[in-house]
DNA sequence: ATGCTCAGTGAACAGTCGTTAACTCAAAGT
DNA sequence: ACTTTGAGTTAACGACTGTTCACTGAGCAT
Protein backbone atom coordinates (compact mmCIF):
# COMPACT_ATOMS: atom_id res chain seq x y z
CA UNK A 1 0.00 0.00 0.00
CA UNK A 2 2.24 2.22 -1.17
CA UNK A 3 3.16 2.89 -4.76
CA UNK A 4 -0.17 4.23 -5.33
CA UNK A 5 -0.74 6.82 -3.27
CA UNK A 6 3.07 7.94 -3.77
CA UNK A 7 2.40 8.71 -7.10
CA UNK A 8 -0.40 10.34 -6.61
CA UNK A 9 0.95 13.03 -3.79
CA UNK A 10 3.56 13.30 -7.06
CA UNK A 11 1.09 14.25 -9.73
CA UNK A 12 -0.49 16.45 -6.79
CA UNK A 13 2.36 18.55 -6.41
CA UNK A 14 3.28 18.78 -9.60
CA UNK A 15 -0.53 20.29 -9.95
CA UNK A 16 0.39 23.23 -7.31
CA UNK A 17 3.71 23.98 -8.68
CA UNK A 18 2.15 24.03 -11.95
CA UNK A 19 -0.91 25.96 -10.65
CA UNK A 20 1.42 28.55 -8.50
CA UNK A 21 3.58 28.88 -11.64
CA UNK A 22 1.18 30.17 -13.71
CA UNK A 23 -0.47 31.92 -11.37
CA UNK A 24 2.43 34.17 -10.37
CA UNK A 25 2.72 34.79 -13.96
CA UNK A 26 -0.63 35.86 -15.20
CA UNK A 27 -2.92 36.35 -12.10
CA UNK A 28 -4.90 33.58 -10.10
CA UNK A 29 -8.13 34.26 -11.84
CA UNK A 30 -6.28 33.85 -14.63
CA UNK A 31 -6.08 30.39 -14.32
CA UNK A 32 -6.91 27.62 -16.74
CA UNK A 33 -7.89 24.69 -15.45
CA UNK A 34 -6.55 23.11 -19.05
CA UNK A 35 -3.48 25.31 -18.66
CA UNK A 36 -2.80 23.69 -14.86
CA UNK A 37 -3.73 20.39 -15.78
CA UNK A 38 -1.43 20.46 -19.07
CA UNK A 39 2.03 22.31 -17.33
CA UNK A 40 1.12 19.09 -14.64
CA UNK A 41 1.42 16.37 -17.70
CA UNK A 42 -2.47 15.14 -17.29
CA UNK A 43 -5.39 15.47 -18.92
CA UNK A 44 -7.86 18.26 -18.00
CA UNK A 45 -10.23 15.17 -16.73
CA UNK A 46 -7.53 14.12 -14.50
CA UNK A 47 -7.55 16.99 -12.30
CA UNK A 48 -10.77 16.20 -10.71
CA UNK A 49 -9.17 13.13 -9.17
CA UNK A 50 -7.45 15.40 -6.76
CA UNK A 51 -9.57 18.89 -6.35
CA UNK A 52 -13.29 19.02 -6.59
CA UNK A 53 -12.18 22.52 -8.64
CA UNK A 54 -9.98 25.34 -9.48
CA UNK A 55 -11.47 26.91 -6.21
CA UNK A 56 -10.08 24.14 -3.91
CA UNK A 57 -7.08 24.42 -5.56
CA UNK A 58 -6.96 28.27 -4.86
CA UNK A 59 -7.53 27.52 -0.85
CA UNK A 60 -4.62 24.39 -0.93
CA UNK A 61 -2.34 27.66 -2.73
CA UNK A 62 -3.10 30.02 0.02
CA UNK A 63 -2.35 27.45 2.77
CA UNK A 64 0.54 26.72 1.08
CA UNK A 65 1.46 30.48 1.29
CA UNK A 66 0.82 30.35 4.68
CA UNK A 67 2.90 27.84 5.78
CA UNK A 68 5.76 29.05 3.73
CA UNK A 69 5.11 33.03 5.25
CA UNK A 70 5.33 30.63 9.02
CA UNK A 71 8.24 29.30 8.03
CA UNK A 72 10.22 32.06 7.14
CA UNK A 73 9.00 33.65 10.42
CA UNK A 74 10.42 30.70 12.28
CA UNK A 75 14.18 30.93 10.37
CA UNK A 76 13.99 35.14 10.41
CA UNK A 77 13.22 35.11 14.30
CA UNK A 78 15.74 32.48 14.58
CA UNK A 79 18.15 34.68 13.31
CA UNK A 80 16.86 37.97 14.55
CA UNK A 81 18.27 35.91 18.09
CA UNK A 82 21.96 36.79 16.73
CA UNK A 83 23.74 39.65 18.80
CA UNK A 84 24.76 42.06 16.40
CA UNK A 85 23.09 43.38 13.01
CA UNK A 86 19.39 41.68 14.13
CA UNK A 87 17.88 43.39 11.30
CA UNK A 88 20.24 42.50 8.75
CA UNK A 89 19.96 39.27 9.41
CA UNK A 90 16.28 38.94 9.05
CA UNK A 91 16.03 40.78 6.32
CA UNK A 92 18.39 38.43 4.67
CA UNK A 93 16.24 35.25 5.79
CA UNK A 94 13.47 37.37 4.19
CA UNK A 95 15.50 37.70 0.45
CA UNK A 96 16.47 34.14 1.45
CA UNK A 97 12.96 32.88 0.64
CA UNK A 98 11.96 35.17 -2.00
CA UNK A 99 14.48 34.07 -4.24
CA UNK A 100 13.98 30.26 -2.92
CA UNK A 101 10.08 30.42 -3.90
CA UNK A 102 9.66 33.68 -6.11
CA UNK A 103 6.45 32.37 -7.66
CA UNK A 104 5.12 31.98 -4.45
CA UNK A 105 6.03 34.93 -3.18
CA UNK A 106 4.61 37.41 -6.30
CA UNK A 107 1.58 35.40 -5.60
CA UNK A 108 1.37 36.72 -2.06
CA UNK A 109 2.24 40.26 -3.34
CA UNK A 110 -0.41 40.51 -6.31
CA UNK A 111 -3.15 38.91 -4.49
CA UNK A 112 -3.00 40.55 -1.33
CA UNK A 113 -4.19 44.02 -1.91
CA UNK A 114 -5.26 43.06 -5.61
CA UNK A 115 -7.19 39.59 -6.10
CA UNK A 116 -10.48 38.66 -5.34
CA UNK A 117 -11.89 39.26 -1.55
CA UNK A 118 -11.65 35.96 -0.26
CA UNK A 119 -8.55 35.46 -1.07
CA UNK A 120 -7.33 39.16 -0.04
CA UNK A 121 -9.36 38.18 3.03
CA UNK A 122 -7.19 35.30 3.66
CA UNK A 123 -3.87 36.40 2.84
CA UNK A 124 -4.13 39.47 4.98
CA UNK A 125 -4.75 37.53 8.06
CA UNK A 126 -1.53 35.46 7.66
CA UNK A 127 0.47 38.78 7.63
CA UNK A 128 -1.41 40.27 10.26
CA UNK A 129 -0.15 37.24 12.44
CA UNK A 130 3.47 37.69 11.05
CA UNK A 131 3.21 41.33 11.93
CA UNK A 132 2.22 40.33 15.29
CA UNK A 133 4.99 38.06 15.94
CA UNK A 134 7.47 40.54 14.58
CA UNK A 135 6.13 42.89 17.21
CA UNK A 136 6.31 39.97 19.84
CA UNK A 137 10.21 39.98 19.00
CA UNK A 138 10.76 43.60 18.90
CA UNK A 139 9.07 43.84 22.66
CA UNK A 140 10.61 41.04 23.87
CA UNK A 141 14.39 43.04 22.54
CA UNK A 142 12.69 46.24 23.82
CA UNK A 143 11.88 45.27 26.94
CA UNK A 144 15.58 43.64 27.72
CA UNK A 145 17.33 46.95 26.91
CA UNK A 146 15.28 48.88 28.92
CA UNK A 147 13.82 50.87 25.88
CA UNK A 148 9.99 52.06 25.29
CA UNK A 149 6.86 49.69 23.69
CA UNK A 150 4.44 52.10 23.20
CA UNK A 151 4.86 52.48 19.37
CA UNK A 152 6.02 48.75 18.52
CA UNK A 153 2.65 47.37 17.22
CA UNK A 154 2.51 50.27 14.51
CA UNK A 155 6.39 50.04 13.83
CA UNK A 156 6.11 46.25 13.32
CA UNK A 157 3.28 47.40 10.73
CA UNK A 158 5.12 49.88 9.12
CA UNK A 159 8.12 47.70 8.94
CA UNK A 160 6.50 44.91 7.26
CA UNK A 161 5.08 47.46 4.83
CA UNK A 162 8.69 48.44 4.01
CA UNK A 163 10.49 44.81 3.56
CA UNK A 164 7.25 43.34 1.43
CA UNK A 165 7.21 46.53 -0.61
CA UNK A 166 10.52 47.09 -1.23
CA UNK A 167 11.46 43.54 -1.38
CA UNK A 168 9.02 43.35 -4.44
CA UNK A 169 11.57 45.01 -5.97
CA UNK A 170 13.93 42.02 -5.62
CA UNK A 171 11.85 39.79 -7.87
CA UNK A 172 12.86 41.59 -10.94
CA UNK A 173 16.26 42.44 -10.03
CA UNK A 174 19.62 40.73 -11.13
CA UNK A 175 21.11 38.96 -8.67
CA UNK A 176 24.22 41.47 -8.70
CA UNK A 177 22.15 44.06 -7.21
CA UNK A 178 20.26 41.96 -4.43
CA UNK A 179 22.77 43.12 -2.05
CA UNK A 180 22.51 46.80 -2.83
CA UNK A 181 19.03 46.61 -2.33
CA UNK A 182 18.92 44.96 0.95
CA UNK A 183 21.28 47.72 2.29
CA UNK A 184 18.25 49.98 1.41
CA UNK A 185 15.63 47.97 3.24
CA UNK A 186 18.05 47.46 6.49
CA UNK A 187 18.38 51.48 6.32
CA UNK A 188 14.46 52.70 6.35
CA UNK A 189 13.71 49.72 8.50
CA UNK A 190 16.58 51.08 11.12
CA UNK A 191 14.46 54.76 10.38
CA UNK A 192 11.28 53.13 11.53
CA UNK A 193 13.07 51.75 14.55
CA UNK A 194 15.02 54.98 15.36
CA UNK A 195 11.51 56.95 15.54
CA UNK A 196 9.81 54.26 17.82
CA UNK A 197 12.58 55.25 20.23
CA UNK A 198 13.94 50.92 19.70
CA UNK A 199 17.82 51.76 18.69
CA UNK A 200 19.51 54.99 18.54
CA UNK A 201 21.32 56.16 15.26
CA UNK B 1 -19.07 68.26 -37.11
CA UNK B 2 -19.86 67.65 -32.68
CA UNK B 3 -22.40 65.39 -31.89
CA UNK B 4 -20.64 62.45 -34.06
CA UNK B 5 -17.61 62.89 -31.86
CA UNK B 6 -19.37 63.59 -28.58
CA UNK B 7 -21.07 60.11 -28.55
CA UNK B 8 -18.43 58.35 -29.82
CA UNK B 9 -16.22 60.43 -27.27
CA UNK B 10 -18.83 58.73 -24.23
CA UNK B 11 -18.59 55.53 -25.56
CA UNK B 12 -15.32 55.03 -25.16
CA UNK B 13 -15.57 56.77 -21.39
CA UNK B 14 -18.09 53.87 -20.41
CA UNK B 15 -15.86 51.66 -21.80
CA UNK B 16 -12.94 52.75 -20.19
CA UNK B 17 -14.69 53.24 -16.81
CA UNK B 18 -16.01 49.43 -17.17
CA UNK B 19 -12.73 48.02 -18.12
CA UNK B 20 -11.17 49.51 -14.71
CA UNK B 21 -14.26 48.25 -12.34
CA UNK B 22 -13.94 45.07 -13.74
CA UNK B 23 -10.43 44.73 -13.85
CA UNK B 24 -10.04 45.95 -9.80
CA UNK B 25 -12.81 43.42 -9.31
CA UNK B 26 -11.22 40.25 -10.87
CA UNK B 27 -7.58 41.72 -12.10
CA UNK B 28 -7.08 42.93 -15.25
CA UNK B 29 -5.76 39.42 -16.97
CA UNK B 30 -9.10 38.38 -15.95
CA UNK B 31 -10.28 40.84 -17.98
CA UNK B 32 -12.97 39.83 -20.60
CA UNK B 33 -13.47 42.14 -24.13
CA UNK B 34 -17.25 40.58 -24.35
CA UNK B 35 -17.76 41.56 -20.88
CA UNK B 36 -16.40 45.23 -21.01
CA UNK B 37 -18.52 45.84 -23.77
CA UNK B 38 -21.59 44.54 -22.14
CA UNK B 39 -20.99 46.67 -19.31
CA UNK B 40 -20.83 49.18 -21.75
CA UNK B 41 -23.85 48.98 -23.49
CA UNK B 42 -22.04 47.65 -26.59
CA UNK B 43 -22.12 44.65 -28.88
CA UNK B 44 -18.64 43.10 -28.32
CA UNK B 45 -18.18 44.11 -32.18
CA UNK B 46 -18.21 47.82 -31.46
CA UNK B 47 -15.51 47.53 -29.37
CA UNK B 48 -13.13 47.32 -32.37
CA UNK B 49 -14.61 51.02 -33.01
CA UNK B 50 -12.34 52.05 -30.13
CA UNK B 51 -9.80 49.90 -29.53
CA UNK B 52 -7.70 47.45 -31.55
CA UNK B 53 -7.51 45.36 -28.60
CA UNK B 54 -7.80 44.63 -24.92
CA UNK B 55 -3.90 45.65 -24.55
CA UNK B 56 -4.64 48.82 -26.40
CA UNK B 57 -7.13 49.39 -23.49
CA UNK B 58 -4.45 47.72 -20.75
CA UNK B 59 -2.46 51.08 -22.07
CA UNK B 60 -5.10 53.83 -21.53
CA UNK B 61 -6.22 52.38 -18.26
CA UNK B 62 -2.59 53.17 -17.30
CA UNK B 63 -2.34 56.44 -18.44
CA UNK B 64 -5.43 56.72 -16.59
CA UNK B 65 -3.90 55.56 -13.34
CA UNK B 66 -1.02 57.60 -13.84
CA UNK B 67 -2.96 60.92 -14.24
CA UNK B 68 -4.76 60.55 -11.18
CA UNK B 69 -1.70 60.15 -9.64
CA UNK B 70 -0.44 62.96 -10.57
CA UNK B 71 -3.36 64.79 -9.88
CA UNK B 72 -3.20 63.39 -5.88
CA UNK B 73 0.43 64.46 -5.66
CA UNK B 74 -0.69 68.21 -6.74
CA UNK B 75 -3.23 68.01 -4.35
CA UNK B 76 -0.87 66.38 -1.24
CA UNK B 77 1.98 68.58 -2.34
CA UNK B 78 -0.83 72.14 -2.05
CA UNK B 79 -2.11 70.75 0.78
CA UNK B 80 1.26 70.40 2.05
CA UNK B 81 2.22 73.68 2.71
CA UNK B 82 -0.18 74.43 5.44
CA UNK B 83 1.72 75.73 8.53
CA UNK B 84 0.68 72.57 11.07
CA UNK B 85 -0.12 68.95 10.23
CA UNK B 86 1.58 69.07 7.23
CA UNK B 87 1.41 64.92 7.01
CA UNK B 88 -2.25 64.40 8.30
CA UNK B 89 -3.13 67.39 5.46
CA UNK B 90 -1.65 64.91 2.82
CA UNK B 91 -2.64 61.52 4.09
CA UNK B 92 -6.27 63.01 4.14
CA UNK B 93 -5.77 64.21 0.46
CA UNK B 94 -4.13 60.67 -0.85
CA UNK B 95 -7.18 59.11 1.18
CA UNK B 96 -9.94 61.22 -0.44
CA UNK B 97 -8.29 60.33 -3.45
CA UNK B 98 -8.68 56.72 -2.84
CA UNK B 99 -12.12 56.28 -2.04
CA UNK B 100 -13.05 58.74 -4.83
CA UNK B 101 -11.62 56.17 -7.25
CA UNK B 102 -11.48 52.82 -5.38
CA UNK B 103 -11.22 50.66 -8.79
CA UNK B 104 -8.64 52.61 -10.24
CA UNK B 105 -6.75 52.37 -6.85
CA UNK B 106 -7.40 48.55 -6.19
CA UNK B 107 -6.20 48.07 -10.23
CA UNK B 108 -2.90 49.91 -8.93
CA UNK B 109 -2.18 47.93 -6.33
CA UNK B 110 -3.08 44.54 -7.41
CA UNK B 111 -0.54 45.26 -10.48
CA UNK B 112 1.85 47.12 -8.82
CA UNK B 113 3.35 43.93 -7.37
CA UNK B 114 1.77 40.81 -9.30
CA UNK B 115 0.69 41.31 -12.42
CA UNK B 116 1.73 41.34 -16.17
CA UNK B 117 6.12 42.68 -16.58
CA UNK B 118 4.92 45.25 -18.47
CA UNK B 119 1.82 46.56 -16.70
CA UNK B 120 4.19 46.24 -13.05
CA UNK B 121 7.42 48.26 -14.84
CA UNK B 122 4.65 51.03 -16.35
CA UNK B 123 3.27 51.53 -12.61
CA UNK B 124 6.62 51.37 -10.79
CA UNK B 125 7.89 54.10 -12.88
CA UNK B 126 4.45 56.33 -11.66
CA UNK B 127 5.37 55.31 -8.27
CA UNK B 128 9.15 56.04 -8.60
CA UNK B 129 7.68 60.24 -9.57
CA UNK B 130 5.19 60.05 -7.13
CA UNK B 131 8.18 59.21 -4.51
CA UNK B 132 10.93 61.52 -5.90
CA UNK B 133 8.38 64.36 -5.85
CA UNK B 134 7.73 63.63 -2.14
CA UNK B 135 11.25 63.91 -1.21
CA UNK B 136 11.53 67.32 -2.99
CA UNK B 137 8.67 68.53 -0.95
CA UNK B 138 10.48 67.06 2.51
CA UNK B 139 14.03 68.56 1.51
CA UNK B 140 12.90 71.68 0.55
CA UNK B 141 10.78 71.42 4.39
CA UNK B 142 14.21 69.98 5.58
CA UNK B 143 16.65 72.99 4.28
CA UNK B 144 14.18 75.48 5.79
CA UNK B 145 13.95 73.83 9.44
CA UNK B 146 17.89 73.78 9.61
CA UNK B 147 17.53 69.53 9.52
CA UNK B 148 19.74 67.08 7.91
CA UNK B 149 18.44 65.76 4.73
CA UNK B 150 20.83 62.57 4.15
CA UNK B 151 17.85 60.05 4.34
CA UNK B 152 15.18 61.70 2.87
CA UNK B 153 15.26 59.64 -0.42
CA UNK B 154 15.14 56.72 1.79
CA UNK B 155 12.53 58.17 3.89
CA UNK B 156 10.32 59.13 1.18
CA UNK B 157 10.15 55.42 -0.05
CA UNK B 158 9.03 53.94 3.00
CA UNK B 159 6.70 56.80 3.76
CA UNK B 160 5.15 55.61 0.04
CA UNK B 161 5.16 52.13 0.73
CA UNK B 162 3.46 52.68 4.25
CA UNK B 163 1.03 54.70 2.74
CA UNK B 164 0.21 52.51 -0.01
CA UNK B 165 0.16 49.43 1.79
CA UNK B 166 -1.82 50.86 5.43
CA UNK B 167 -4.00 52.96 2.86
CA UNK B 168 -5.10 49.40 0.80
CA UNK B 169 -6.52 48.25 3.75
CA UNK B 170 -9.44 51.29 3.73
CA UNK B 171 -10.75 49.82 0.69
CA UNK B 172 -12.43 47.08 2.43
CA UNK B 173 -13.01 49.30 5.90
CA UNK B 174 -16.70 50.76 6.40
CA UNK B 175 -16.40 54.28 6.69
CA UNK B 176 -16.48 55.04 10.28
CA UNK B 177 -13.36 53.25 10.78
CA UNK B 178 -11.76 55.42 8.11
CA UNK B 179 -10.32 58.45 10.76
CA UNK B 180 -8.41 55.55 12.75
CA UNK B 181 -6.87 53.92 9.67
CA UNK B 182 -5.46 57.61 9.20
CA UNK B 183 -4.17 58.07 12.69
CA UNK B 184 -2.44 55.15 12.40
CA UNK B 185 -0.66 55.80 9.29
CA UNK B 186 0.14 59.39 10.32
CA UNK B 187 2.20 57.77 13.56
CA UNK B 188 3.96 55.40 11.35
CA UNK B 189 5.01 57.98 8.84
CA UNK B 190 6.03 60.04 11.46
CA UNK B 191 8.19 57.24 12.84
CA UNK B 192 9.87 57.29 9.51
CA UNK B 193 9.92 61.16 9.59
CA UNK B 194 11.18 61.35 13.06
CA UNK B 195 14.03 58.28 12.67
CA UNK B 196 15.32 60.50 9.21
CA UNK B 197 15.79 63.44 12.25
CA UNK B 198 13.54 65.18 9.98
CA UNK B 199 10.53 65.86 12.85
CA UNK B 200 11.16 64.98 16.42
CA UNK B 201 9.28 63.49 18.64
C1' DA C 1 -4.11 -16.45 -9.83
C1' DT C 2 -8.52 -13.47 -9.50
C1' DG C 3 -11.13 -9.63 -8.76
C1' DC C 4 -11.41 -4.92 -7.14
C1' DT C 5 -9.91 -0.09 -6.81
C1' DC C 6 -9.01 4.02 -8.73
C1' DA C 7 -5.46 7.46 -11.06
C1' DG C 8 -5.43 8.84 -15.47
C1' DT C 9 -7.37 8.71 -20.59
C1' DG C 10 -10.15 10.09 -24.69
C1' DA C 11 -14.23 11.87 -26.45
C1' DA C 12 -17.96 14.63 -26.23
C1' DC C 13 -21.07 18.49 -24.12
C1' DA C 14 -22.54 23.30 -23.77
C1' DG C 15 -20.69 27.86 -23.03
C1' DT C 16 -17.63 31.52 -23.64
C1' DC C 17 -13.79 33.66 -25.75
C1' DG C 18 -11.66 37.09 -29.46
C1' DT C 19 -12.31 38.36 -34.11
C1' DT C 20 -14.27 39.07 -38.85
C1' DA C 21 -17.78 40.29 -42.22
C1' DA C 22 -21.74 42.32 -44.08
C1' DC C 23 -25.33 45.19 -42.51
C1' DT C 24 -28.01 49.61 -40.83
C1' DC C 25 -29.02 54.25 -40.31
C1' DA C 26 -28.25 58.78 -38.25
C1' DA C 27 -25.00 62.58 -38.63
C1' DA C 28 -21.82 65.31 -41.59
C1' DG C 29 -20.18 67.02 -45.99
C1' DT C 30 -21.33 68.48 -50.63
C1' DA D 1 -31.55 67.14 -51.70
C1' DC D 2 -27.91 63.54 -52.38
C1' DT D 3 -23.83 61.16 -51.02
C1' DT D 4 -20.50 59.72 -47.87
C1' DT D 5 -18.93 58.37 -43.37
C1' DG D 6 -18.57 55.60 -39.55
C1' DA D 7 -20.50 54.09 -34.71
C1' DG D 8 -22.87 50.32 -33.61
C1' DT D 9 -25.56 45.80 -34.84
C1' DT D 10 -26.35 40.97 -36.08
C1' DA D 11 -24.42 36.59 -37.27
C1' DA D 12 -21.07 33.50 -37.77
C1' DC D 13 -16.16 31.35 -37.28
C1' DG D 14 -12.74 28.55 -34.78
C1' DA D 15 -10.48 28.12 -30.58
C1' DC D 16 -10.78 27.55 -25.85
C1' DT D 17 -13.22 26.98 -21.36
C1' DG D 18 -15.02 23.74 -17.27
C1' DT D 19 -17.26 19.44 -16.67
C1' DT D 20 -19.25 14.62 -17.49
C1' DC D 21 -18.87 9.96 -18.83
C1' DA D 22 -17.42 5.41 -20.06
C1' DC D 23 -13.00 3.44 -20.60
C1' DT D 24 -8.21 1.32 -19.51
C1' DG D 25 -4.71 -0.70 -16.97
C1' DA D 26 -1.55 -0.90 -13.33
C1' DG D 27 -1.36 -1.60 -7.95
C1' DC D 28 -3.39 -4.01 -4.39
C1' DA D 29 -5.94 -7.33 -1.18
C1' DT D 30 -7.63 -11.69 -1.12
Amino acid sequence: MKIRLEQKEQTRRRLIDAALQLAAEHGFSALSLRDVAKAADITPAGFYRHFRDLDELGLVMVDEIALALRQLIREARSRFKERRGRTRASIEAFMDYVHQKPHLFRLLLGERLGGSRAFREALRKEIDIFIAELGEELEAQARAAGRPTKDIPLAAEAVVAIVFSVGAEGLDLPRHRHSGLIDRIITEVHLVLAGAGLIKR
